[in-house]
DNA sequence: AAGATTGTATGATAAGATTCATACAATCTC
DNA sequence: GAGATTGTATGAATCTTATCATACAATCTT
C-alpha cells in the first residue's frame, strides 16, 4: 500500500516530490509490480493539485519504465525490469538515483557507501 | 572542507540543490562554524552556473540562518552551530531505504556500494 | 590612494512549472 | 448500448528558474 503523498514547500517542483515519492514506494516495496497506483485525479484532488502535474509525475515514471498506464483502466507498477538495458547500466543508475537521495539528505557517498557494506555483513577493504 | 558540490539532472532547481548540499555539509560538521564558503564566484565558474542562481541559494542559506554574508570579504557560516542530531541514525535510515530500493532493481548491495564509491571519486571540482 | 576581490543589485530574456478550463478516447459496469 | 471512470490532450495565463550583461558597494591588499 502507499503511504499517502505529502508535499513540501522546499522549492522542489510538485511532479518532482511525486515521481520521487511513488518511485521510492515501489523501489522500498510499498506496491508491488502489478499493483494498481491511485488515479490522477485522486492524486490530483487529494493534495489540491492540477491534474496536469500529476499526469507529469506518472508520464516520468513511466518514462523511466516503473509503471504502466491504460487508458480507462488505470496506472500500474511495471511488471520486468527493462530488459533491454545492461546490468551495469542498470547500477549506474540505480547509483545516480541514491546518490541524489544521499545529496539531499546531507548524506556523502561514501558514508553510504560504508552504511550499505554494513548491511550486506561484509567489512570495508 | 567543504565536499566538490555537484549538479545533477533530475528536475530540482539548481539553488536548491546547492542550497541543501551546503545545508548538508554544514549540519555535517564538515563546514565549521566561522568557516568561509567558497565564493559565490567560484561556485559559479566551478558549475557553469550563473552567479545570480548562486546568490539565490546563499540568500536562502541565510534566511534559514545558516551563513552569514559579508560584502567584501565573503561568506560564513554563522556562529550558532545547528543542531546536528544523531547523524549516524540518519545514514542508517537512508542506508536501509536505498537498500531496499537496490533490492526491489535486483542490485545487490556490495554492486552499488561501489558504484557509489566511483561517482564519489570522481566528483567534479 | 589604487587596485583587486567579494557581495549586491537590476533589467531583459528565455525556458520551465503550475493552474484553469475543456475536451476526447479507451475501458469498465449496469 | 448508456453512463461512469480513467487516462490523454490542448491552449492560455501566470509564476518561477536560469541566464546574460552590466554595474555598484564594501572590504582587503599593496
Amino acid at each position: 500500500m502507499l503511504r499517502a503523498l505529502t508535499l513540501q514547500d522546499n522549492g522542489v517542483p510538485i511532479y518532482v516530490q511525486l515521481r520521487d515519492q511513488i518511485a521510492g514506494a515501489i523501489g522500498r516495496g510499498d506496491l508491488k509490480a502489478g499493483a494498481r497506483l491511485p488515479t490522477m485525479r485522486e492524486v490530483a484532488v487529494s493534495l489540491a493539485v492540477d491534474l496536469n502535474t500529476v499526469q507529469r509525475a506518472y508520464a516520468a515514471l513511466e518514462e523511466d519504465g516503473l509503471v504502466t498506464m491504460v487508458q480507462g483502466r488505470g496506472s500500474f507498477v511495471a511488471d520486468p525490469a527493462p530488459p533491454s538495458r545492461s546490468r551495469s547500466a542498470e547500477i549506474r543508475t540505480l547509483a545516480a538515483k541514491v546518490a541524489a537521495q544521499a545529496q539531499a539528505a546531507g548524506v556523502s557517498l561514501d558514508e553510504l557507501a560504508e552504511a550499505l557494506r554494513h548491511l550486506s555483513g561484509r567489512a570495508a577493504p
